[in-house]
Parts: structure tokens; sequence; C-alpha cells
DNA sequence: GATGAATGAGTGTTCATTCAT
DNA sequence: TATGAATGAACACTCATTCAT
């Protein structure tokens, strides 16, 4: 019916409306409801000419995902290198929060379809995955390396828990029970990683200002009390 | 081919051999690729026999999940509702933790599909699903009213840290990305979430060391000023 | 669950009983519908047992047909073969319009399926339809012998009509196109049947010269005996 | 078995072979026992290819019966305006019983099946059946408006005798109780329609009587006033 | 380059009937 | 006599993939 695509396409036009389409179909459907057919019929396109392009459904699919992690990828938001460690953190969650809310599909297809491939570490989508996966565990290491952030736990661990804290609330929300604002979640993950639940222990007021005033103090003493240490 | 399965059993010794096949079933292929079919042959059974005590392939995978379930619930370990915060909150880690690793394919049935089932909150199931995750649940409010954990962040963030960090490392470990420890990761997870991964702010050291520089820098100021206290 | 038949029951009753839940399961569910499983439940016994007394689900439906057009022909409202034929046509017609609206499914499973079974003719209930037919049959041609009835017209087009007729309003009916008066319905067939659906012929032409005919041999006879008015 | 068609149809010769091929199979096996299977074997065609053009068997059901109700309606025989009331009648009912006796078993699946579907009224084949019930309605109200039949008698009534009396015939033919003449029912249905069964009722007992009576006194005043007439 | 007709192996589900106990 | 566990042949419907044109 719609006709959205002139006939006779140049090759990479062709393959970028078809992506774009199955794209949309992913996201609307889920990629087990994901039907070649229906891509074809929104693109005004035949099945046949898909399998032109593609070697098959589920290379599409991955294609599909491979062009969304660049665009992820390519972001100018991608990645911070300045700023506090906070900052930082909270700026790889808060990203990461916003594409999984974004494209809650698709990234599960990759997350738990995909991964599952034999072949997946062969796959491009492997390596734009590890890049990032690498952009949290870099500002995490940076923070271990200054002191910042406790060295005595596992990476993987902390990273665990960002992204499975991450789809957690975004299946929830695909499943309708209530929506939930990227700002708010990654503050929360970030604050609850950085300091925990449990309830502050120490002397919170005081520590900048009062070890400053205190180092101050000691040079004095040790100046006129020399021999007391 | 096998025939494990005696002919002519009574009801209840078929319906939990059934139940025993289908579960085996499906923690090797998956819930997409489960075949009613393949537990009959495995089960020694025709596929009416199954169908005969199992209204469709859902009903048969609902009811494997809650059996599942009843066993997970119905265990001793099950709560434990004295010791202390810290013991209580990695107890209920742990033990989620163990059965999302023993039965990865079921939690990943419950968690992806039952729960987006239009009559998902009518089945068992689901208040089955509220108890596990109350008794998480249960730990940190107790640990809010007692005051050793902060009562500043959302509830179900904390939650979904929990069991978001628990299924990821699972299906890292499903995928064959290495294996895990449940009683580290529980380990993990317990203190990540007590403490936070901030580096230990200043306090832990600096109260003594702070304590005995000020109670020096007291005693000096006290010889030189004697009266100005 | 309902368990309304005594165990062991002597077969005469326990075929009696069969055949009463049989009867009700045809006319809730329509012989497309009719299932021995729902027979066997809802009579408290196996399905073993109704196969040990019918030789097969078309049996146990044929001796249900059978049971019913017993109770039809046994009926004291029978025949009669008294009164005006006006009178017996109609209560022939009645008493079919009751019988068919009162057991519409058992009905339809005779006049469809039954009839269409190449064993038809070797049936009892084949010899106790021809009998319901023959009714109707001597009322039309006791007509004919007395000359109340053409007798240049089928029969069988004759019947046909009538049980046409019953059957056309009684499916309707069962589609829940409105509900219909058996005394309605079989007044409306008689009254067509006997005088026909065009306006009274004899009257017009007749009238007007028999009343100028007689009007003129009254004004002579007045005439000529003036005095006998 | 039988591969008639050429391998790769136009869509419109394909969708038209399958329908040509459903009637056939629907007219040999009756709607309880029509098979896709069997439709798409003596197709020539998988039977993919039947779920590629119709949605579901009941859909393919129903194509057959609109497409054969559109041949009734357009055959140019379709209607007549013109002669007399008699003459319109037998029309419509030859009409009606050539059509059925033609393609019986659609009828019936029009009739029993079709009629009963929830969805039925927004089907087009409603708004066809309609149209030919209108058309003998039609010449019943034209009758009745010419005063040429009776207006004292339900609509209805006659409208189920006419198509009830034409599918018993067409029924009892179908079981193999013997052949018809469709010009001889036609006939029979008008006559028996308009007339009744009735003997003819213009000279019951007295008219008779009476017309002689009038004719010997007329005869008896002509001798005594000849001049008067 | 593009089409779209055609495929066919699968998949869940049904239900009358049998028979060992 | 009665049970009820078990069967298995059917059947409607799906969809990724192919290939002649």
């Amino acid at each position: 019916m719609a006709r959205p695509a002139t006939r006779r396409l140049p090759r990479d036009q062709r393959v970028a409306a078809i992506l774009q389409t199955a794209r949309v179909v992913l996201r609307e459907r889920g990629f087990e409801n994901f039907l070649t057919l229906e891509v074809a019929e929104r693109c005004g396109v035949s099945e046949g000419t898909i399998y032109k392009y593609f070697a098959s459904k589920r290379d599409l699919l991955i294609k599909v995902s491979e062009d969304w992690f660049d665009e992820f990828l390519d972001d100018d938001y991608a990645e911070r290198t300045s700023g506090s460690l906070r900052e930082r953190l909270f700026h790889v969650i808060w990203r990461s929060l916003s594409v999984v809310k974004r494209e809650p599909v698709l990234t599960r297809f990759v997350l738990l379809d995909l991964r599952s491939d034999p072949n997946y570490r062969n796959l491009r989508i492997y390596e734009q995955n590890r890049e990032i996966v690498a952009r949290v565990t870099r500002v995490i290491q940076d923070g271990m390396t200054s002191g910042e952030i406790r060295s005595d736990i596992p990476l993987t661990l902390v990273r665990d828990m960002v992204f499975g804290g991450i789809e957690h609330q975004t299946w929830a929300y695909l499943r309708g029970e209530g929506d939930f604002s990227v700002e708010v979640s990654a503050e929360g993950l970030t604050d609850v990683l950085l300091r925990g639940i449990g309830a502050p222990v120490e002397a919170p007021p005081a520590p900048d200002a009062l070890t400053q005033a205190v180092a101050r103090l000691e040079a004095i003493a040790d100046r006129l009390e020399p021999d007391q240490r």
C-alpha cells in the first residue's frame, strides 16, 4: 500500500532503508515476533530484496544492532574524561540508562539473544559491546587509581550491578509497571554505588576544613615542641 | 527413545514425571525452544498424555515454574529473621543467587515471559514472586527502621540492583563467560550495597589520628594559653 | 467432582443415566461439539464405562435420538383421528413445531447427520421418522379422500413445506433472531397451507351478478304476490 | 497428485484456482470434512500457499460462499419486475431452487454455519443473503399492494415456507432419496402458496344450488316478463 | 536490481477409542 | 462391572527462505 521507497534505489540507500525499517519493527514487536514480511511490507519492498542484501533474518538483526551501537558510540556525549569521579560515573550511567530506555528491545536482543550466539565473539558487535562496558570500567579503574574507589571489589560485580539495575528498571517499565526518570535513576544508582546503603558512620561535617586546620596546627605544634611526637 | 517411566502410572506420579522432564527440557533448551514433543519422548509418553494433564504448553511451563518456586520458598533456608543486618542481607542475596544459578532458564522464563502475561497478576506465581521480593525488601526496611540503612533511597532501586546484578552475572555465566562463586558474589553484592564503592572516606583512619592530633594540640594550647578555655 | 450416579448401578439404570446425560450434553453443545468426555464427567462415570454400553460415540447419539423419538411417539397427544380436517392438520403441525422447538439440536442431528448415514435405512430411527412423517401424510390423504384437499398436488411437496417451514423458524430462533410462538406459527402454517396466500377468488365476480339477479327476481315476486313479504 | 495448475501463477489466477478447487472440495465433502490439505493437493499447491491468500480455513470458506452468491446475484435471470404475480413468484422460487440444487452444500454452509457466526452481520455475505431474501419478499409485498395476495399473513412465515420447502427437497435429494425437477417443484410451491391445498372454494355446497335456483327462477321471470331484461 | 509466488518442515492441540488393572 | 491412563492419527496454521522470471 504505502510505497515510501522509490524503486531501483542504489544499494546503499536500499540497505539503509531496510535497516531503518527493521529497527522500527524490532522496537515495536520484540525480536521473538519480528517478521521479515512485515519489514518488507513497511519498507515497500519484497521479501526477496531483503534476502538480496542480508544473508538471513538473524544477519539483518545483527546489522540493525551494530548500526544502533555505532550511533551510541559516535554520539558526542559519548565519553567524558574530565570532571570529578562522581560526575564521570553519573554521566556514564546516565548515558547507558537513556539508551536502554530509548531502545529497550534492541538492548534485550543484544543482551539475551546475540550474546549467546556461538559466533558472538567474531561479530563486530562484540567489540562494540566491549567498548561500552569499557567506558564504565574505565571510570571505575580511574577511581581506584586515584584512591577514590576501593580497590578490593571485583570490577565485574560493579559492572553487573550497574547494567543489571538499569535493565531491571527498564523491563519493569516495559511491562507497564510504571515509568521512571532517567535522571533520578542515574542519580540513585550513582549514589548507592558510591556511598552504599549503609548509614554514614564517620564524621561527615568536619572532614576537609577540620583536617586542614589540624594539619596547620600540627605544623605549628611541631615547631613549638619538636620533640613531642 | 528412553523409556524411563513405567507404563500406566497413577495420575500424581505421571504428572510429577512430566513436570520433572519438562523442567529438564526447559533448562536445556530455553523456553523459546521448548517442545512438548521432546518432553513427551523423553518422558516415554505420548503428547496426548501431556495434554491430558496440562491444558497447554504454556500451562505446563507455568506449573513447572510454580513447582520450582514452591521448592525455593519451602526450603528451610528460606528466611532468617535473626542475626545482624549484614548477615540477613547476605543470606537473602545468597539465597536468590543460588536459586538463579541453579535454574537460570526458569528464572528467565518467569522474569521475561511470564511477567508480561496479561494474566500474570492472577497466577499463583505472581504471589510467589511477590514473596521472594518481599523477603529482600523486608530486610532493607528493617534496616531503615533500625537506622542501619539510609532511608533516603528508593527501595525499588536497591531491589533492582540486587536482582539485576544477580541476573547479569548468571547470564554471563550461561553464555559461558566464566563461572562465578555464589558465596563470593553474594559477599560482594552485600558489601557494595552496604558500604558503596567509594573509598573509606577519611573517617576510619582519620578518626583515631585526628583525635590524637587534636588531643596533642589541645594539650599544647592549654599550656600556651591556660586561661582561654 | 459431582458424583450423581451411585457406583455399580444395574445395567439398565446405568444405560438410562448415560442416555439422559448425553441428551443434555447434545442439547447444550450441538452434535459437532459433543464430547464423550463431558458425558462421562457429568454422569459421574468414566469414559470406559460409556464404551462398555455403547459401541461408539455415534451409536450413543443414535440411541439418544431413538429414545427421544419414542417419547414423542408415545406421547398421549400423539395423534388425533377425529375432528375437522383443519383441526387435525393444525394439531399435527403444532405437535411437530413444539417438538422441534423443544429439542432443536436433536432434530438437527437426526435431520442433517443421521439421515445421511449410509446405514440409515436399517436403523430403528428410520422407522420412527417414517411414522412421524406418516402422521402428517395421513391427515392430508384423508383430506384428499374426503374431497377437502385438492388431489392434484404432490404429497411430498406439502410435507416439505411443513417441515421446512418449521425448521427454518426454529433455526432463526436458535440463532437468536427472535422468538416465535408455536401456536401462532402452527396457525399460520395451517392457514397458508389450506387457503394459500392468494386473495379469495370466488366472491368478486359472482356476488354482483347473483345479487342483481336476485334483486330482479324479488322485484318480480313482489309484483306477483305483493302481500307475501 | 494432480498437478493441473501451472507453477507460479499470477496472484489473481492462483486465488481463483484455489477458490474453484475449494468449492469443489466443499461440494464433495461437506463443510465438516473440508480439509485445507485436500484443497492444496488437488490444486497442486502447498498448504502454505493457501494461507498466503486466505487468512484462515474459515475465511476461505466465506470467500467461496461470497463468490458463489455473487454469481447468483449477477446472473441475468436475476430478477423480473414485469409479468403477472404468479409468473414473478414462480420465477423467484425457481431461481432459488435451481441455485440450491446446484450448490446444496454451499447453501447448507451459509445457512447453518455462517449465519451462526457472531460476526455474521459484518460479512459481505450477510448483505448478499439479505438481497436474495429481499427478492422473494418484494414479489409478495407487491402482490399485497395490488390486492392479489392476502395481507393478513406474516411475510416471514411465507418466506420460511418457501426456503424451508426448497431446502428440504434438496437435502432429501442429497441423501439420495430420489431426484426432483426444479420446474415441477417450483410450479408446485408456487401453486400451493397461491391457492393453498384446500379444494376450490367458489362453489361450496350453496353456490351451485343457489346458482341453479336463480337460473331456474330467471328462466321463469323471463317468461313472465320477457321485456324487462 | 527487484519481485513475489511458492514452499515445507514444523508446532501446538484435539479427542474418540483402547485396554491393563 | 468399572476404571482411567494412555494413545496416535489428525489438523490448522506459521514463517524463514528460495528462485524463476
